[in-house]
DNA sequence: GAGTGCACCTTGTCTAGACGAGTAGATGGG
DNA sequence: CCCATCTACTCGTCTAGACAAGGTGCACTC
């Protein structure tokens, strides 16, 4: 075992940068180095009070910074550990290629076991409500909608939630409307039911987490999410359903191919 | 004046859930139920204390989780305020379709004019260097490579801080090469110089930032950056170019057409 | 009247303790 | 051998102070 004082040295009293700030940047080089790996255990606040000669609440505060950034995450009773970065899910920007409906099960578990992952989808809701401002907006001016609300599992752990939004015209009665929309998923169906799709629109967003998202995806702190809203619209140029998504960040890269003309 | 406790009731002893959260939470409400508007000042730590009945680091423990949220950001002196949401950037689908290369002035600069914004560009630095790892596998096995840097700022404010990537045999010696690209920026030089764009491809990502970023990009605690990579690819299919771009999560909505075919 | 400096507001940093609660390993009894 | 219990270690919450330092406005001085 590696003592502490060879990985962390010692304050410099003359500095302005407060100390818990600086324990903080020496437990952030620490990390980057290497000398404490991915999932590994940091030192003990009582181990650090006692190596740096400050209160706990100093050394508590350092990890807060770290906790902040993503860096690392407490676990009650055992300990502060270097928070390890967990596999991401890529999604290709032609992941709604037709082709990829052809087979029966859903995009995301169809992907899921060809990454060797063990996927699950829960929460499963499906009704009909009243449509919010934006998404009335991006329908057309509709004032209710069917809503199916969805959530992602990669080997146990919530990496997304989803809610796709359908005007009531076209989704009322159909099997978009059943808990199973069946192979190849709504898209499939919109298509069957002659809305020939076009296009998708998406808008990216990244910010914190609400609490009840925190809650939803059990994120860890430090961790942001993506919010995604995609519009998928029909060749007569219609919005025929709007898709919101929020992402835990750390799972996901998302990718895209831009035309150069 | 309204008062304290019309806005913010008191607390539950007998709720599992910690005083400070609890605090935290009565705020949070009050926030998004517009009791405090944008730019407001919250109540003092001091006059929280007196509110509540606790001690001056429960307060302040309240506010942190406020910051880590993005909700808040405290102004040493003056008080804790409710963060405002800056104007976002929108970053179009189209946004390097040739006919925008066609004008004289960068895109960033012809964009943020039209918005009414007051945009510059620093921290230019053009110079060769070693290529990273990740950077010579997109460019196809390039050990050396030139590095082009700015920050870009919106009304003062930095926003994005990007680094483009070009193989030497290609940037050497090319206008490319100078501080200042010419009209149309290095996309209009790579096509004069018979690398005819074909495509890109961007890759995003969002996490928290490091120390640095949050220094360069001088952003409030609780922001997210998105990491954007973009590889340009000529008609030859050739990765002519990578930029490396970090954006303050706060100010842009990336947006993307993605064909259903 | 202009400017300086003080008073008092604000948040920032830090201490030294207390008790609670989750975890894990040792200990000992059945 | 298995299981319950004890104990020591971990982080979580909270208190009651102290001093530092930035911000603002008022009062006093010149």
């Amino acid at each position: 075992m590696t003592s502490l004082p060879s990985i962390l040295g010692g304050l410099d009293p003359t500095s302005d940068r407060a100390v818990f700030r600086q324990i903080a940047d020496q437990l952030r080089e620490a990390i980057d180095r290497g000398r404490f790996k991915e999932g590994e255990k940091l030192p003990s606040e009582a181990e650090l009070v006692e190596h740096y000669g400050v209160s706990r609440m100093t050394v508590r505060n350092s990890f807060s910074i770290l906790q902040g950034e993503g860096l690392v995450h407490a676990e009650h009773g055992k300990g502060v550990f270097v928070r390890p970065r967990p596999p991401v899910r890529r999604l290709a920007s032609d992941r709604f290629a037709r082709r990829h409906r052809e087979q029966g099960k859903s995009a995301f578990i169809v992907e899921a076991d060809a990454a060797g992952s063990h996927p699950k989808v829960d929460s499963l809701e499906v009704k009909e409500e009243k449509a919010s401002q934006d998404v009335s907006t991006r329908l057309g001016s509709v004032r209710r909608v069917l809503a199916r609300r969805r959530r992602y599992l990669l080997d146990g752990r919530p990496v997304e939630f989803a809610t796709s939004y359908l005007p009531l015209d076209i989704a009322r009665g159909t099997q978009i409307a059943e808990p199973n929309p069946g192979p190849g998923g709504i898209y499939a169906r919109l298509e069957e039911l002659g809305h020939q799709l076009d296009h998708f629109e998406e808008e990216i967003r990244a910010r914190m987490p609400s609490p009840a998202e925190v809650k939803t995806l059990q994120l860890a702190s430090g961790v942001p999410v993506i919010h995604l809203i995609r519009t998928a619209f029909d060749t007569a140029g219609r919005a025929v359903e709007v898709c919101d998504t929020i992402m835990a960040a750390d799972a996901y890269v998302l990718s895209y191919q831009l035309p150069a003309t």
